[in-house]
DNA sequence: AAGCTATTCAACCGCTATAGC
DNA sequence: TGCTATAGCGGTTGAATAGCT
């Protein structure tokens, strides 16, 4: 038995889109949003499945994305967050506006790994950064490929080059705001509820946080 | 100019998480 | 509470392109 397939698909396209699909479907999302990723293909009459649509349109046609070549510093928060959060290519994305998880995952595997490896830190960790376990280790019980035996920056220098950091809480979880709505500073409360963004030492403010915590802080 | 190799990146696949019934 | 459908994520693939001989 098993699932059933997510398309018909003997009656899909792949392969690339064309400039036909690409209008089709941004006119479709134009005029009633995105969602409902399953029934839009036939909706907007695509002859695609709905995942390749979600795709195509996340990737590459979404307007609020940011194309072209990467900064120095999103090179560096890429790098940061990645020795901290791993393959969570989604949630480092997260951080960089106009960018996503695909094109980030793309440029690691093919510039900033080499960037590292030239500069001589290859598997080695990112200077200065505590890597907690529970950041590292895999959210899913996923086996992993068999290829895939290489270690994250983090996961590879967790255990040699360490340095105390000790207020970098890397807990993720969402709590309800408190009343006050205080902006905590570093060293204030043990630095719980910090700002990821700031704990990173973001070069500029506007490069990644939009959690109004640092623009209360400068 | 032609052939080969390396690199890039859009797209696909398989899986898990989660919402809804 | 369990099942199903759907959304979303991360790893991988492969076509297109660039660079080299």
């Amino acid at each position: 038995m098993g699932r059933s397939p997510c398309c018909e698909k003997a009656h899909t396209n792949k392969g690339a889109w064309t400039k036909e699909e690409d209008e089709r479907l941004i006119t479709y999302i134009k005029t009633h949003g995105e969602g409902c990723w399953r029934s839009l293909p036939k909706a907007a009459g695509l002859l695609r499945c709905g995942k390749s649509c979600r795709l195509r349109w996340i990737n590459y046609l979404r307007p609020d994305l940011k194309r072209g070549n990467f900064t120095e510093e999103e090179d560096e928060l890429i790098i940061k967050l990645h020795s901290i959060l791993g393959n969570k290519w989604s949630l480092i994305a997260g951080q960089l506006p106009g960018r996503t998880d695909n094109e980030i995952k793309n440029y690691w595997n093919t510039h900033i790994k080499r960037k590292l490896i030239n500069r001589g830190i290859g598997t080695q960790s990112t200077p200065g950064l505590v890597v907690h376990p529970a950041a590292t280790a895999p959210a899913k019980t996923r086996s992993m490929p068999a290829t895939n035996t290489e270690p994250s920056i983090a996961e590879k220098g967790s255990h040699k080059t360490r340095k105390e950091l000790p207020d970098l809480n890397l807990d993720l979880t969402i709590s309800l705001p408190s009343t006050s709505q205080k902006p905590i500073t570093a060293g204030e409360n043990g630095s719980q509820n910090m700002c990821l963004c700031y704990r990173l030492g973001f070069p500029s403010i506007t490069l990644a946080c939009s959690c109004n915590m640092l623009q209360s802080r400068y």
